[in-house]
DNA sequence: TATGAATGAGAGTTCATTCAT
DNA sequence: CATGAATGAACTCTCATTCAT
């Protein structure tokens, strides 16, 4: 997205202005590339700016010429992340409507889709970007609250398309945040602390049967 | 506990010697405790050691004296949350066994009495020890590994009695991983990042309800 | 005026030439008005090239093509204050001869007008240029000594035309200095650190007859 | 004084405490040193923490360790110089009640031995704190203020002895500004621009005679 | 045992200056 | 001429850890 560097751009750009934006752009994502892999690796904290300049191969002040601070790096990587994850898991919820469909699908998406092929950016998620700053809490609690959402749309529609009602007024919201917990304790156990990717499609499978039995038991199916 | 300060003790010890063990014990706990509650206010990286000294009303050097180095005392630290969370929450699993009961009272005891007594433990299990270090990330992984443990005996010895058995081998486990994830989520969510007490009683019911439902769907009660 | 940019032009100069060399001197005083107002306000090291270029809506590159460096800018604003101070409040002893009236409408024009209209450039000379660095210090020192000269002038032809003597050799030199010395403090007190302008006309009346008076007192009048 | 490390010290101190508390003294004067000698001949800017830790022969921790920051650093220089400056200079207008005698006093004081004694302490009181930031800004002001008093008060108490009174009822202060503005003007023009040590006494004196005749001519002596 | 002054490596960040386009 | 991305040295400041007393 190049959030950073959003430049307002009504006319049209000359060739080599052209070159020079999407060479800007690279440079951005190679650094926050460089960010998220040592983030990963090394955790927040042990990394610092001088080896995330030098994996991007580029100078310690170039790096504050993308980004505001270090802190900022993990901002702009969770919401590119939170963009990602939401587009990818989040909208199979409205996808399919009015049915568990959409709750497995959204699953299967997750553990056998986005767990494989963003493992790095699952560990940042879940892991290195808890406890950090007030600030990265929020914007890891904007994402949090907008799957949540999500989740809590589709269980809704459900309910009024198939003519249930739930316990109380807070159970919506309370499955809702139990999915994305189960969601976040299945990939923290096998895929972060492990790296045991092999039986992830099991794992999910078997997951995704939990969290959907769950609802279907509230609303009796 | 002491047992950073485990002495083989086989006689008898005078008085003095006596009132100076228990001196030890106090002193050694007052530190953990500023370090408790620093950690959870202010991170465990604001947390400088001579902050914890100062609140704890000690020298720098004594808190080297009682504890290796600041990654120690997160880890006598989580280690200590470890045996009461097993000992408070896990036990329920043991004592009504064969019945759903048992994750229901474990549920009850977590969100009802140990959240509402102990929320800065809630936070340093839920927050403040993840992805801080290798070593801490491996005691952190035992707490959680023995919990799962005490679910999945749970879960086995239901299904042995009432003679059903799990759709894969690793359900059992993964069943474990979710439900420990439903907790650390409600908990992170309405407790450790908006401080929200007050409904905790009725979200906890919901969040029972939630869980217990995925495994009456499964084993087909 | 252009001084960085003399360009030798003894022949005529096109149209299209003219305007050029006009753009280049509204651009020069641009960058040295946005140079002025910023030290003035953030202070010479707070006040960072990369900000005048943003504030005279030039490009840093465009900064270093009409100054040297950081510290030209300085020595330049430096100068032109130099001019302008000595061509309004120095000329002033020169204007009325041999009496103290020169005193006295030097100390006008300096309170009274240049004061009020360039309150920034006084603060930049006795403010901003101070310490800064030696380059710096020698055109500072510069306008003192020609400021003093001015002074001294006067008070040599006063001694002159009014047949008396001053007790020392170097008596002349510290009036003038003296003199020099409640211009500073007075502007310094009441205009660059309280921005009080209100009743500098009558501070400026009292300031005048004391240092009027001082003169007085030692010549016999 | 010792100012930042003061502790309330009601008991007796055993012998061994008071050698580690004047070791303690004596360190945060050797760093003090340090800095006012590289403040003076390199400039505020120009002097790193570094250097002033070699010059005091210590780690920067230890700078860091008796003082906030570099700033603080300035700041507590500042303090020194306005205690020694008013109790040595500002205490001669008391001395000397209700005469011009008083002034004379102060103006030898200032600059026949001030200045010699103390040259160092000249250049950071009106040079090297000049401009740096707000807070050492407002130390400065203090400093200034306070001195303004002092004579201020001289004045006053002249003026109600002798039974003579100010043109406006800003005078006072104007003078008072003004005399101040002739000792830094003097003192920086021939002590701390340029070194010249030689003729101080003659300079001195003239100045005084100056200063006083000011008065003289305003009271109508 | 307890103290707290001392250490110094290392962190994040800034910014004057350059130069290819 | 103008641009602005890139540089990297240098800075201030923090803090876990040690050790003489």
């Amino acid at each position: 997205m190049g959030k950073g560097l959003a430049k307002s751009n009504g006319g049209a750009l000359s060739r080599s202005a052209l070159r020079r934006q999407r060479e800007r752009e690279e440079r951005y994502q190679t650094i926050l590339n460089a960010a998220e892999s040592l983030f990963v690796k090394e955790g927040y904290h042990q990394t610092s700016i001088n080896k995330i300049a030098d994996l991007a191969e580029v100078s310690v002040g170039t790096v504050y010429f993308y980004f505001k601070n270090k802190e900022d790096l993990l901002i702009q990587l969770l919401d590119g992340i939170s963009y990602l994850f939401r587009s990818r898991v989040g909208a199979e919820f409205e996808n399919a409507d009015s049915t568990l469909e959409g709750f497995m699908n959204a699953g299967h998406m997750f553990f056998n889709e986005f767990c494989h092929k963003y493992p790095e950016k699952v560990a940042i998620m879940y892991r290195e970007s808890i406890g950090q700053s007030p600030l990265v809490d929020e914007h890891r609690r904007k994402l949090h609250d907008n799957f949540i959402k999500d989740i809590s749309g589709a269980l809704r529609r459900m309910s009024e398309n198939m003519g249930f009602s739930f316990p109380s007024s807070m159970s919506v919201e309370v499955i809702a945040v139990s999915i994305m917990g189960i969601y976040q304790s299945i990939a923290s156990h096998y895929l972060v602390s492990r790296g045991k990717f092999q039986n992830l499609d099991q794992i999910g499978k078997d997951a995704v049967a939990y969290l959907v039995g769950g609802i279907k038991d509230m609303c009796g199916i």
